[in-house]
RNA sequence: GCUCCCGUAGUUCAACGGAUAGAACAAGGGUUUCCUAAACCUUAGAUGUAGGUUCGAUUCCUGCCGGGAGCGCCA
């Protein structure tokens, strides 16, 4: 049982001899220490009772902590508004340190209810290659669904490609005025992007274009035989690029189902909803409108214009017959219940899209798929230029994803020529990539997911400060050590003794860890995690100058390669979870 | 106009309702006969505003100010 845990009981316990009535036990917590200076663990028992019983907080603290009986191993004080304080003795850490270095889990343990959880994410278009701003989902993504599998649940990693929609049309009406086919075998990509850019400037200026393009959309829709001939070129093209970018990244997928493979679905899908009274004609189009349920403020269906609620649908068929980014949501909706019995789908997609997940969730519920499921809209801030203005999701002319890590590998191979360690030319440049790759994927996890960050590359790949180098060069040291001892060494049954300030504080880092990795699922942050390694880090840094380890002798030698061993464990799970791989040498 | 998100050191970011609000960068001062100095130690510096709930508010609620986003056939 974690030390929290046990700590709480005893104080439960204490209470239920002292007479004490707890209405409801969930307001008894016990807590890492907010601020280390007063131990390492602190309870709020006395502080929510204490005015129930009438008692002054800081001594009916010092009664529960009388009583506790907890003195052989940990010392029990009280101090501020009447906090219950612990301090752990260093016999009691070394338990705690050995049981978590004994674990195959490092402390994380399972959840008790797995569950199914498919996880949209990255889902970029088909025929656009991805720009800087496409790094948030599918890093985020790929996070999430590490630490869910981590803990237990069965995870479906769901790429939903934009293969069938709008930009199809425009690529295709630009295509037959003219593809470059040198050029589509040279640069797949750069072609498709120079088509599309072409299709998009055209329909900007004349509505006529735009409807020409929408005219070609539909007619891939229906089964046009020499547009399905083109959309399958550019998905073929397309998906080897995206795939070489995923590679790089150490991101992937259970399954590719793009909105096409959902194509076949999509017409009966849309005539069920309208047969059931869900969905109905407004001005051409199918929608589908609010049940009236509700207020008006909390309703994504109205939407309220010059001071009068109005009807705001969600169109899951276009006037033209067409289908959109809403019906084929809907058709994965059904199909992930049916096919992967989802109990949980989290979707990790931009913040300006919240309007059309509420709705979404709410047609789910009606059409029956909400009970005992989970939907969430695991939403992300903008990226923002070095001007603090959005970068624009469709300007086309933003940084491209695959510069960007190029230039971060090239910034990391600066440094990496300057400092490292590393001899062999090609280890080098493999550790460039290495380090350049994972500074960019560092720097998005290591955000809050709402909130707007800047996009500035020099900071990025600057290898200095709370970065991905940083953590990388901990692990590093910590396997230095056994590098250097060569294999003479068996931990096996080693004692572990601490007595440094630098060894404990380590040590209460790193016991933290289980708890981390779970709260990262509570509201879907990486950020935490990532800032919990940078912690670690940042503890074993201070240990590794305070504790000479191979200079040292008898139990403390064998104690503090113990706390190597633990570190570079936690370290390299840890950052596994973030999709972060770690060099031996750097 | 309505709805949603965000306002924290000079800057970039943290903080399950807890104590004297943490880091990093930039600035100042130190540390290398010693396991990787890509490191460590150290000095300064911040919760937009007015209320409310609470034993306790950066956190929850309301108003205001500032920034961003969304608002019928894009995704």
């Amino acid at each position: 049982m974690m030390i929290v845990d046990q700590l709480r009981e005893r104080i439960l316990e204490v209470l239920r001899e002292l007479d004490v009535e707890v209405p409801n036990e969930g307001m008894v917590q016990v807590t890492g220490a907010r601020d280390l200076r007063f131990g390492d663990f602190q309870s709020n028992v006395a502080m929510v009772l204490g005015k129930r019983l009438g008692r002054v907080p800081l001594e009916f603290a010092g009664e529960v902590g009388e009583k506790m009986g907890v003195e052989d191993w940990c010392e029990v004080t009280t101090a501020g508004a009447g906090f219950l304080n612990f301090t752990l003795k260093p016999k009691a850490w070394a338990e705690v340190a050995r049981g978590q270095w004994e674990s195959d889990d490092l402390g994380v343990q399972q959840v008790g209810s797995a569950k199914t959880v498919v996880v949209d994410f990255s889902a970029p278009n088909v025929a656009k290659p991805m720009h800087v701003g496409h790094i948030r989902s599918t890093i985020i993504g790929e996070s999430l669904s590490r630490v869910a599998r981590k803990v237990g649940h069965r995870v479906i990693k769901d790429n939903h490609l934009g293969d069938w929609g709008t930009q199809f049309g425009m690529v295709t009406w630009a295509w037959k005025r003219g593809v470059d086919e040198e050029g589509l075998e040279k640069d797949p990509l750069q072609e498709l992007l120079r088509l599309y850019r072409e299709a998009s400037n055209a329909s900007k200026e004349d509505e006529g274009v735009k409807e020409e393009c929408r005219a070609e959309l539909v007619k891939l829709q229906q089964g046009d035989e020499e547009n399905t001939g083109i959309w399958e070129r550019c998905v073929e093209l397309s998906k080897r690029g995206l795939e070489r970018i995923y590679d790089r990244l150490g991101v992937g997928f259970d399954h590719w189902m793009g909105e096409s493979a959902y194509h076949d679905v999509l017409g009966p899908l849309v005539d069920r909803l309208l047969g059931e009274g869900l969905a109905r004609e407004s001005e051409g189009a199918v929608c589908v409108f609010s049940n009236g349920e509700g207020k008006p403020k909390n309703d994504p269906f109205k939407i309220n214009r010059d001071g009068e609620w109005e009807d705001f649908p969600m169109i899951i068929r276009k006037k033209d017959g067409a289908f959109n980014y809403a019906t084929t949501d809907l058709a994965t909706v059904e199909y992930r219940v049916r096919e992967w019995e989802a109990d949980e789908v989290w979707y990790v997609v931009d913040f300006r899209q919240g309007g059309h997940f509420s709705q979404l969730f709410d047609i789910t519920e009606r059409m029956g798929y909400g009970k005992g499921r989970k939907w969430v809209h695991v939403s992300f801030g903008t990226i923002l230029g070095k001007d603090g203005k959005p970068l624009k999701t469709r300007a086309g002319d933003l940084p491209q994803l695959e510069d960007v890590l190029d230039d971060a590998v090239k910034a990391a191979a600066v440094v990496v020529n300057e400092k490292s360690f590393v001899e062999d030319v090609e280890e080098r440049e493999r550790l460039a990539e290495l380090i350049g790759v994972n500074s960019v994927k560092f720097t998005e996890l290591s955000h809050h997911r709402m909130s707007d960050y800047l996009f500035d590359l020099e900071k990025m790949v600057s290898l200095e400060g709370d970065t991905a180098p940083y953590l990388l060069n901990s692990y590093v040291r910590s396997r230095s050590i056994f590098r250097k001892l060569d294999g003479n060494v068996d931990l096996d049954g080693g004692q572990l003794e601490l007595s440094e300030k630098a060894e404990i504080h380590l040590v209460r880092m790193l016991s933290g860890y289980g708890a981390q990795v779970h709260q990262v699922l509570d509201d879907f942050r990486p950020n935490l995690l990532a800032t919990y390694l940078l912690e670690v880090a940042r503890a074993f840094h201070s240990f590794y100058e305070a504790c000479p380890v191979l200079k040292s002798e008898g139990v403390t030698r064998m104690s503090r390669l113990i706390l190597c061993d633990l570190t570079s464990r936690v370290l390299k799970d840890g950052l596994n979870l973030l999709s972060i791989e770690v060099p031996e040498r750097m």
